[in-house]
DNA sequence: CTGTTAGCGCCTTCAC
DNA sequence: GTGAAGGCGCTAACAG
């Protein structure tokens, strides 16, 4: 009897109607991510870790671009929350206004990727920002620069990218001794090439260059390279550049990029977690989670000295595979 | 009393359900977009004008990744079709199988973006890739470059991405009285950076260096640069290279690329309304439509020679003012 | 102009 | 085991 049925639906090609089935079960199976924008080769990486793992769990993924807009992640959210379109959120916000939050929380599950906010009424998932300036700042000085600098963000308070970047810059500095100058910070508009060009253009405008520049974005390390290849200095050998975030395209530049990696898999494989739980109902406190970084050494280092290459190598490989949360991987 | 239910929309806070909305209706707003990778920069683009353009006219746009391979293709078109999730799709194929279009015709409104198909079932949109490579290569030959090979795509003839621009390459050699040298070209399993780091080691591997290099994409290109520089030659001085995509990073890389650069607007807006009006329930036969390219030119391609130059300039300037169609764009 | 109703396609419940 | 019914929230059609 349910083999006739079967046989009645498959020649006449019956196909349920998803609309009426979410109607009725009130759950669609699609989640929205709204990131500023799918053309910033970070957030196609992990609009792509997470449209893959989100379709192995049975969930379609809409994107939207906020363009990095308070007003228009807001309004997207409202729609979303509204319209019963979706099941759950994934916001990877820049600057998020705190107070709106809160209103969403009781419409619909959200978890914010990457940047921290401040009040804990929401799931985030992100790395450890600080640990990750710290980790690159430490391997540059243990390359032997000194005058390095830092390009990225606005540097104020509420910048929740930015800050905690800064601050880990600055406590490896301080680690090692190196005096703070102010000089050596720039701040961007955003965290694209051409803001990074800019950066670097004010950093020549001052009387001593840099010998590093520790950039909060590949993005403005492309930028970077390319304007110190206009001002004809050589990288690495006048300035080491360190980016941020590991896109694949920065295996391919010249000199390839070192930078700090995020581990974006599990980011992706974290978030979904999460916010499934809430689709499912789970109504525990909101959550704070912690994925792993890794810095990957590429050219625009230079070759590290034999001594701390190994030393480094090996000790932070065990370390990385005990804690599972940083490293370094020279490649 | 419009009024007064309107206050009480408010002071409920009242959503429409869009899900019972589009049940009811038979419309949800909403069409798919069908890409192989989000990661890869153009696609990243195109999807970035396709979802502005889109909310524009009141659609949101739901991304998927087909990873090229035309069964997820098709799988993922008999969800959209079946479900009625969507009102339609914008399918950006590599290779298609042409039987199965058939099919969905019938099912769901479809549009093909940038390759083209044989049998004339769909609407499609795209720009004349023989004609743009005829751009290329031409613009190569008149800066006086003669070895000049090209990469990219299996070379087959059912491969409709590369066979009109290798088409269009050979004409422009034959056009100049320049043999057409089989070792010249060199096939790429995939149109990625590190196909493209392949290709030029393949080339590089016969007696004769190329002077110059047409990409079919400017991932492959991002690559060639690369690879020529491990090979110690120098861009432009050695090697020409010219992409195809005209992606955002081509500007930033050392050298800049010269790259052909598809209107990616223009085809995002042709094939949302050719969507839009199949939505609507339009039932005119299937139509190819053009969009207008350019070269642009920078530095990879070297300085051109000063009467060409202003000549190629005035001459293509006035031309594709008047036809839209193509121009070289010096910047 | 306002009020009522039927039904989009599905799934869950309850009855047989 | 199979069958029937109600209602998710909306809107188009119709009645008052």
């Amino acid at each position: 009897m349910r083999e006739k049925v079967q046989q009645a639906l498959d020649e006449l090609g019956y196909r349920p109607n998803m609309l009426a089935r979410g109607l009725r079960q009130g759950r669609t199976g699609i989640i929205t991510l709204l990131v500023p924008q799918i053309t910033v080769p970070y957030f196609g990486e992990l609009a792509h870790e997470i449209v893959e793992q989100a379709s192995a769990r049975g969930f379609t993924v809409m994107i939207d671009e906020t363009d990095g807009d308070p007003e228009r992640e807001i309004a997207l959210l409202k729609v979303a929350g509204g319209s019963s379109w979706v099941d759950g959120v994934l916001l990877s916000s820049l600057g998020l206004e705190e107070g709106v939050l809160g209103a969403l929380k009781s419409t619909l599950p959200v978890v914010l990727l990457g940047e921290h906010t401040a009040d804990e009424v929401l799931d985030h998932v992100g790395i450890d920002n600080e640990r990750a300036a710290t980790d690159a700042v430490e391997f540059l000085i243990r390359s032997g620069r000194t005058r390095i600098a830092a390009i990225g963000g606005m540097g104020e308070a509420s910048d929740r990218t930015s800050r905690p970047r800064i601050d880990g810059y600055h406590a490896a500095l301080r680690g090692a001794g190196i005096p703070i100058d102010p000089q050596l910070y720039a701040a961007t508009p955003d965290y694209t090439r051409g803001s990074g060009m800019d950066a670097v253009t004010q950093l020549l405008s001052f009387a001593e260059a840099p010998d590093a520049i520790f950039c909060f974005s590949d993005d403005l390390a492309l930028g970077a390279l390319r304007q110190l290849h206009n001002a004809g200095l050589r990288v690495p050998d006048d300035v080491s550049v360190v980016g941020f975030d590991d896109v694949d395209g920065s295996r391919f530049t010249i000199p390839s990029l070192t930078s700090v990696s995020p581990d974006k898999s599990e980011l992706a494989r974290t978030a979904l977690e999460m916010l499934i739980e809430r689709i499912d109902g789970s109504m525990v406190p909101a959550r704070d989670m912690r994925v792993g970084h890794t810095l990957i050494v590429r050219e625009s280092t230079g070759e590290i000295t034999v001594e701390s290459a190994s030393e480094t190598a090996a000790e932070t490989a065990a370390e990385s595979s005990a804690s599972a949360i940083h490293g370094v991987v020279t490649q």
